[in-house]
DNA sequence: CGCGACGTTGATTTGCCTCAACGATTGTGG
DNA sequence: CCACAATCGTTGAGGCAAATCAACGTCGCG
């Protein structure tokens, strides 16, 4: 059922069959309908998504009431509230199924027991959290070193099947500009 | 010699004195005056610096030609470029001491060696890793969240102690405004 | 069919930047 | 020890990029 998952692993380290076997046996496999969330604002975040089929967000209602996504999750991405898992506290944010989904579930305890007893996982999570690391400041960057106009730019010929995939609206959400900019930036040339 | 480093990670997980005594051995330190450099654009980042005293930034060059500040390192912080790490790829980025620094040096290679050696190590670095992704999607959300107003009064309430050690075009730069403009707001009010 | 979700376009506003000039403080070499 | 330069912060005037507000078109779907 988690074949995907195994293979993910395998790319980055070593697993053998016996630990590949356990891990599989502690994840649970969930379908979400497209618009299904995983998480709410005032719930406590408990596990840890790996995106197998599908596309995901994560995001919160910003001070101007309006969607601000933090995040995309597309196949064979991980995603969560970390700071909401770390702290124990109640999450801000909304976690969501944009297209119908189906994601594996690795709930905050089994995490702990996979860790401890698969040395290899805890690697393989480490590793993940590094490339996380990576991209959340490579994104920082760009935010800093270019205009609006040209993060989207950028970000629409580097993810071309983002825009095909997520409407409008989400990628000005992720961006942080307004839809009418990103209507108006199309507009004014291919 | 690194006895605060055995400490901080002895906040985080088990350790015994043998396996500190071994991460000990292999980590080096090294005396930074103010203005100094570990990094520079055009060099191949190889090393994970953890702060004994003293302050680092991790900066690169923006379009604009102005110093663009993505993160400090205060006491008890790790600081590099896992990107140039990662990727065997030349920086752009600068890392420097902003004031007379004692680092660890966490050489990649022995890092590498720590981790196979010591799994207690390799779980500390994923907690550290975990603890700088939030933060990173913290200060993410805090750039779409608030005005540049509202995040230079958070920035100066919530870490008064950098606007202590750190000069004002710095704090600009690390929040993506001018000097002017923090000076402007100072200005209005107290 | 009719309603809601999504995108477009125009007019106006605004928050912050840019450019420029000027103090204050620090530090450095003669 | 002083003169002078460099660094850092302040203040004013003007400009601009993107937001806001508002109206309208269109598509998909219950």
């Amino acid at each position: 059922m988690c074949e995907q998952l195994i293979t993910h692993i395998r790319n980055f380290i070593d697993l053998n069959d016996e630990d590949a076997a356990f891990i599989s046996s502690k994840i649970t496999l969930q379908k979400l309908k497209k618009k299904a969330f995983v998480l709410t604002p005032g719930k406590q975040c408990k596990a840890n998504y790996f995106v197998v089929s599908g596309l995901m967000r994560l995001y919160f209602i910003s001070k101007k009431d309006i969607e601000q996504i933090t995040q995309f999750a597309l196949e064979n991405w991980w995603i969560t509230d970390y700071d909401s898992i770390d702290s124990k506290r109640l999450s801000h944010f909304y976690i969501q199924a944009i297209e119908d989904t189906e994601v594996l579930v690795l709930d905050q305890q089994t995490e702990a027991e996979l860790i401890t007893r698969v040395p290899a996982f805890e690697r393989y999570l480490r590793i993940m959290l590094q490339k996380a690391f990576t991209a959340s400041q490579r994104r920082m960057e760009m935010l800093f070193n270019m205009t609006d106009e040209e993060r989207y730019r950028n970000f629409s010929t580097r993810f071309p099947h983002f825009n095909q995939r997520v409407p409008q609206y989400m990628v000005a959400s992720y961006l942080g500009v307004t839809p009418q900019f990103i209507s108006r930036v199309r507009a004014r040339k291919a």
